[in-house]
DNA sequence: AGCCAGGCTCTCG
DNA sequence: CGAGAGCATGGC
């Protein structure tokens, strides 16, 4: 297959991908220059396919290449992967509308126009990210996964390098523990990993069930599993099933930028955070994601680290 | 050595 | 329920 994707409202691309490259490489998702590569499974079959931009913020266009997509049921997974992952399925145009009426959001939306919120399609995928960033810097936490990935992961040539199909939960929950150990994983993150393999590979928690689930189930659910606590599930609900109506309260980052915006020079409780955030309705999600971005920008223009 | 980093569980009032 | 202690891991 190869289709362009006309995006419905604004797009940053390099800034909606940023995640992928800001505290390390994620060897699932690669972003090279102007190209987002990844490796679809589909019903054992792997699809690499890989994305290019093209255009400015206000007129962009996406084109999607996948040799292995003969099938229509491929192309269309394949586009739906895409859309999650440029966050094209978000109301850009009605959340800055929102924006107006809040001058931070007016602000950072005008600064940061185009930038979405990128959605991991896969659940275990997620996961997997969310337990190892558990109390940790992040730049460590994408240590972590590039470890896993690479270990257990199905390795595709792509480019001038490889890019991974991120490991099955079959797979991962065979792994020794003392494997996990030595990628650095504490023993109780490496734990709870299994744990999700576990329950996602015997069905004890259904993944594609989760997308229909509505914010308090699928929270009931993941926290139901052991090492999986609120946090994560507020992450999973934003940036796996893209739900709008998310705001991690409990998240560092998420409190330093809201002490930092709303505070008035005093700390925020996370019930104050949510009660701020609930006013937004379904464009929290959003105003999180152009807080968290408004505070890396301020960081970077401050002459800050990476 | 000690504190920080985009938490979680368990216990006790 | 909600606060608080204890816990885990590596980097600086």
């Amino acid at each position: 297959m190869n289709i362009t994707l006309t995006p419905d409202g604004p797009l940053d691309a390099p800034a909606t991908l940023a995640r992928y490259r800001t505290w390390g490489e994620d060897p699932a998702n690669r972003v090279d220059g102007d190209v987002f590569r990844r490796v679809l499974r589909l019903g054992g079959r792997l699809v690499p396919y890989e994305v290019r931009w093209h255009g400015d913020v206000d007129e962009p266009r996406l084109t999607v290449r996948a040799g292995a997509a003969r099938s229509s049921r491929a192309a269309d997974a394949v586009l739906r992967e895409v859309r999650a992952i440029f966050g094209l399925d978000f109301d850009l145009a009605a959340f800055y509308r929102m924006a107006k009426g809040d001058p931070v959001l007016a602000d950072l939306t005008s600064r940061l126009r185009g930038l979405r919120p990128t959605v991991t399609p896969a659940p275990f995928e997620m996961l997997v990210h969310a337990i190892g960033a558990q109390q940790v810097n992040l730049t460590f936490a994408f240590t972590l996964r590039a470890r896993l990935v690479r270990r257990y992961g199905t390795p595709v040539a792509a480019g001038d390098g490889l890019v991974f199909a991120f490991p099955e939960p079959r797979v991962v929950v065979r792994a020794p523990l003392r494997a996990l150990r030595a990628m650095q994983y504490s023993t109780s993150k490496a734990v709870a990993i299994r744990g999700v393999a576990a329950a996602l590979a015997d069905g004890a928690v259904d993944g594609e069930a989760l997308a229909g689930a509505g914010d308090e189930e699928v929270i009931a659910r993941l926290t139901a599993l052991h090492g999986i606590g609120r946090w994560t599930a507020d992450w999973f609900l934003a940036r796996c099933l893209g739900r709008g109506a998310v705001c991690p309260a409990g998240d560092l980052a998420v409190r330093k930028a809201f002490d930092h915006y709303y505070g008035g020079g005093r700390r925020l409780g996370e019930a104050a955070i949510r009660r701020r955030a609930a006013a937004w309705g379904p464009f929290q999600n959003l105003a999180v994601h152009y807080l968290l971005a408004g505070m890396r920008l301020a960081r970077v223009s401050a002459g800050g680290g990476t």
